[in-house]
DNA sequence: GGTCGTGTACTACACTTGTCGTACTACAGG
DNA sequence: CCTGTAGTACGACAAGTGTAGTACACGACC
């Protein structure tokens, strides 16, 4: 192995919207990009100053095509989304995650029908290693 | 009603520190919180300037007590929970709560053990409007 | 009453992020 | 071959955060 180091890699929004058209289409160029995310309004120089800051904390490559810069995502989404989770579950929750679980019922931002539709997909997916 | 105003309480990691030791005791001094994160090893002045930036964004007021400021937390817990969660469903999970938990579980942050308690909780407590 | 200590107020600086504008460059068309 | 256009590279600026130093004021002690 050579590059890992991912660890906590959060995003804001603006980031992951970004990302987020580089994991729909793996490879796009700052044309697509910005109309793909034409709802913001941005010139199209802020989505290359992103772009260039994501490169450089290696969260995206970019590959050179003509005058045009391709980037691709270097990290997955679910990779960003477990650093997200963790880190609000570390920062907010003292890292128990059932404490999170506990606020979302709580909340009622799930009922006991989300809870039984979950706990049968768990039963049903084998989840290896027990 | 008066001042609601709530919404995007989003706060950092130290800025969540801080606001813990108020939500424990309820009205604190700068030196009590600096003595409660000593580990954090910060100055004290580091420690007043993060609660003057706290207080000017009305998440914290002071009293005076003599020379000292008697800080008081004027946000409660579960609202910046509440407020943090909503702001990470938001940012990365679309929003909808169970996709969070979908997660949670896919991570095995949770297993079914823990939601057959949780989905038990719940049955016991009404929770009104089914 | 004068001096000292302590706590606050203010200022500062480095970094990150959102947002662009400007300048440079290199291909494409004539 | 020349010119224009398009796309990148770089610099900038405002706001928020982490972090701390300095300066000032007020009350306590002698």
């Amino acid at each position: 192995m050579a590059e890992s180091e991912d660890t906590d890699v959060s995003l804001s929004d603006l980031q992951l919207d970004l990302m987020r058209v580089l994991w729909a289409r793996d490879e796009a160029s700052v044309a697509d990009i910005a109309a793909a995310l034409d709802d913001r309004d941005l010139a199209h120089t802020t989505v290359a100053t992103v772009l260039t800051r994501l490169a450089k904390r290696g969260l995206v490559s970019a590959r050179r095509d003509g005058r045009q810069l391709i980037y691709r995502a270097e990290v997955a989404e679910p990779e960003v989304r477990r650093s997200m989770v963790g880190g609000l579950l570390r920062s907010v929750f003292g890292g128990d995650p059932k404490a999170l679980l506990a606020h979302l019922v709580d909340e009622r931002e799930v009922n006991s029908r989300d809870l039984d539709r979950v706990r049968e997909l768990l039963a049903r997916k084998p989840g290896r290693k027990p």
